[in-house]
Formats: structure tokens, C-alpha cells, sequence
DNA sequence: CCGGTGATGCCCT
DNA sequence: GGGCATCACCGGT
């Protein structure tokens, strides 16, 4: 995928974007293994959102989001887990979308090993889970999403038909806010609901 | 299966 | 010093 098409994909707002990374890959290279994995599960967060951590403004944690498009965002949360997200839309804009689920494809063994022997179910189905199983941490932060050591690789579209759009979790702010989007019946998303 | 809760570090106020 | 875009474990059903 060239660098126009990536930009054109990913410049539009998190909202928008959400749900077209949905059956994306992330192409993990781990101690030269290749570890695959579908995203199955995302939500947007962006500058008017009380629940995004660009709400307030830049910040040195979350510079990165206000970055040009196309690159990860990994920030550390309650003292011992990752997240990763998507960086979208303009530069200085502030918004992202995050990873929540995907499904394992390929390096489960390696997948596994990082998760402490969790079975296959249990590997990506959380957005601290699925960075364990790849191993992205705060060294990922910044990193640019078209380059091998960790790759947002695109999928066929998914018709509107298999996507399910509902409110976000985890969140106090803004939990109105329809902006979580998940692969209809897949069993790797993070919470029925 | 379900809800409650403790773990644990860092950024921001 | 508060609060967190979470997870795993525990006990009751």
C-alpha cells in the first residue's frame, strides 16, 4: 500500500476511520517471527471528546496524537497495562482511534508465550491483551504504522451489514457517545454486549 | 456466569 | 494526590 492511499485512508476523522480499520491486519515482527492479527474491535477518540486524552489540550504524554496520521500512539495505563491506537485526521487536530480486539492469525505460539499461557480466546479480546501478545510498548509510541516492526496492513472493506456500532467502554466521560465499532458475532470482541 | 476489587506507576492539576 | 481508554482473580450463584 503506498504512502497516498495510507494517508487518504487514515486523514478522515477518527469517527470515520473506526470503522474502516475493522478487518485490517497489525503484522507484528517479533523476534523474527511474524505475528498477525485482525482488528475486530476499535473506537474513536478525538479533540471535543471529554472522554479522549487529548480533551485538554497537548500534553507530552499524548503528543502524539496530535501528529500526522498513520502513526501508534501507546500510552501506559493503571500502573501496568499498554494500549495502542491509530493516529488519524490533520496534524494538530488531536484525535485517534483505538485498538480493542483482534483476531489471532498468525504467531499464536509466540502469542501465547507474551499472554502467560492464556488460550487462544483470551490472547487479543482487550487493548492491554492484544498489545501483551504482540509486545508493543511505550518504544512503539510514535512509531510509524508503514514500517515492518509493527504494520497496519489493509483488509478487504467489510460491508455495513457485519459491523455493530454502539457506546464505548471503560470510559466516565461521554459514554453516550456511539463511537465503538465491532466485526458483528466475532468471537474475539473484547465484551459481548 | 457474574459482579466486586486489588494491583500498580505515571501524568497532570 | 487523584484518577486512569485494564485485567485477573476471587467468591457467590
Amino acid at each position: 500500500m503506498d504512502k497516498n492511499s495510507w494517508n487518504k485512508l487514515l486523514e478522515p476523522d477518527s469517527v470515520t476511520v473506526a470503522p474502516t480499520l475493522l478487518g485490517c491486519y497489525l503484522v507484528r515482527q517479533l523476534n523474527g517471527q511474524r505475528v498477525v492479527g485482525k482488528i475486530v474491535e476499535t473506537e474513536a477518540y478525538h479533540q471535543r471528546d471529554a472522554a479522549s486524552h487529548s480533551y485538554r489540550g497537548q500534553t507530552p504524554r499524548n503528543s502524539v496524537m496530535f501528529g500526522p496520521p498513520g502513526f501508534a500512539y501507546v500510552y501506559f495505563t493503571y500502573g501496568m497495562h499498554y494500549c495502542m491506537n491509530v493516529v488519524t485526521g490533520q496534524p494538530g487536530e488531536g484525535s485517534a482511534v483505538l485498538i480493542r480486539a483482534l483476531e489471532p492469525l498468525e504467531g499464536l505460539e509466540l502469542m501465547q508465550e507474551n499472554r502467560g499461557g492464556k488460550s487462544e480466546s483470551e490472547l487479543t479480546n482487550g487493548p492491554a491483551k492484544l498489545c501483551q501478545a504482540l509486545g508493543v510498548d511505550k518504544r512503539l509510541n510514535g512509531h510509524d504504522l508503514s514500517a515492518p516492526s509493527l504494520q497496519l496492513v489493509l483488509g478487504s472493506p467489510l460491508p455495513t451489514s457485519r459491523i455493530v456500532q454502539t457506546t464505548r467502554i471503560g470510559i466516565r466521560h461521554d459514554t453516550d457517545k456511539p463511537w465503538r465499532f465491532y466485526i458483528k458475532d466475532n468471537p474475539f470482541v473484547s465484551k459481548l454486549s
